[in-house]
DNA sequence: TACAAAATGGGGTCATCACCCCATTTCCGC
DNA sequence: GCGGAAATGGGGTGATGACCCCATTTTGTA
């Protein structure tokens, strides 16, 4: 967890005296009403945003950011070819001065503790109306983190998964991976025995009692890439 | 599969000449997005259409078309509390002059089938750009259905569960739901034994091993009734 | 340093699953 | 009505999973 509170979104250059963006979502209608309304003037600030590149999966993010290195990166974290935390870890090391903005309709509680833990200063949902995001965003270019009312809520309620250990966590996602104890010993150089073991402890912290139970819970935490939706 | 091609999008009423339209979408941005630029005079046609509702869940959608019976029903399937084909079945019922058309960021093959079979008259993605929604939305509201070609080519290496008889799918979806052999046979009133052999069958004829795999394979055609995404 | 939690791994048991064998019956289309 | 696919269900086997018991070691932290 880093605590970059107060941290500021400099980005590399602004051209013309604006703030720059990179806007990803793999839904036109989503990019192209976002463009819309960030580049308008006087909505975010007076002279608006400079959107610099779109991007609609995870590999074209990360060239575009690394290209522009933008003040701001609105994106959507499921993405195809490259979603999740990791990629907002990547932005981070690519261009540490981004300022990362997640918007999203995921609302899988194990995904969001890690979009935080990697950096990002805003988490908005699509189900809200988008003036949330609008209203925010100024403050978010000053530097101030914010998360929005509904993901607080789902945040607060922490995860079960914070009762696991280490290495259960990496059982768990091995196992809804597909791997068989004995794989996964493999994988962990450790013994089917205690692989076992793992998964019998994390199996009762969470109270689950079958390989499907399991899974349904991982879909729920956002342990799984899953197919896109919506 | 029934055959309405030639149907009429008739609706109850037309006010003011505008032809109606209720747009379902769980994401605020997007059916912001879509009453904007179908209200558009000139867009989709002189008039522009008339928006009559929103709605952001299954119920709403029901309630919005009982009420108002459009013309045009524009929504995304994947929505809280009432999701998928079933709601299309029931607005064919309530107000079989509605003509549906589908505008998703899902691409489960199972549902797909599901979608069209049920009554769906149009069918568009939201990863491709809004126009193609908007050029075709004219000739379905003349009466012909359409489908972008993002779909077609899903839809036409066809799904490999519709090498699954009757008894294989059921099987499946239980097994899929977390039940037991012995849970499903009761439920079927037949014998654990032939359970098992119409799994240890659909497992063959999908080429699928395990579990966990089983599952993975559900979520890819939309078996799962699993939480939203993106 | 001392203590607790985590991680390691061995023993066993029982249920379930994946897959093979086999047979009968039921039902739909030609 | 005949044939074939589907559905039914029984026997069996080996592998794996879900738990129980137990012990040792490692690690982090008070």
């Amino acid at each position: 967890m880093n605590n970059n509170v107060g941290w500021n979104c400099r980005g590399d250059k602004e051209e013309g005296g604006r703030k720059t963006v990179v806007v990803a979502d793999d839904h036109a209608i989503v990019r192209q009403s976002l463009v819309d309304v960030l580049s308008e003037p006087g909505r975010i600030n007076k002279e608006g945003l400079q959107v610099v590149e779109q991007a609609e999966d995870g590999f074209a993010v990360l060239a575009a950011v690394k290209r522009h290195k933008p003040n701001l990166l609105l994106l959507d974290i499921t993405m195809p070819l490259a979603s999740g935390a990791e990629i907002i870890k990547d932005i981070q090391r690519w261009s540490p001065d981004t300022c990362t903005v997640v918007f999203t309709g995921m609302e899988a509680t194990g995904l969001l503790w890690g979009l935080i833990e990697d950096g990002a200063q805003g988490l908005f949902s699509k189900a809200d109306p988008v003036e949330e995001l609008l209203d925010k965003l100024p403050m978010i270019l000053e530097g101030t983190p914010y998360i929005a009312p509904r993901f607080q809520a789902l945040l607060h309620k922490k995860s079960a998964i914070t009762a696991l250990t280490a290495r259960e966590r990496q059982t768990l996602s091995m196992v809804v991976g597909g791997m068989s104890n004995r794989e996964i010993a493999e994988a962990m150089n450790i013994s089917p025995k205690t692989v076992d073991k793992h998964r019998t402890s994390l199996m009762n912290k969470l109270n689950l009692h079958s390989v499907v139970e399991l899974i349904a819970f991982a879909l729920r935490e956002g342990i799984i890439d899953q197919p896109h939706g919506s």
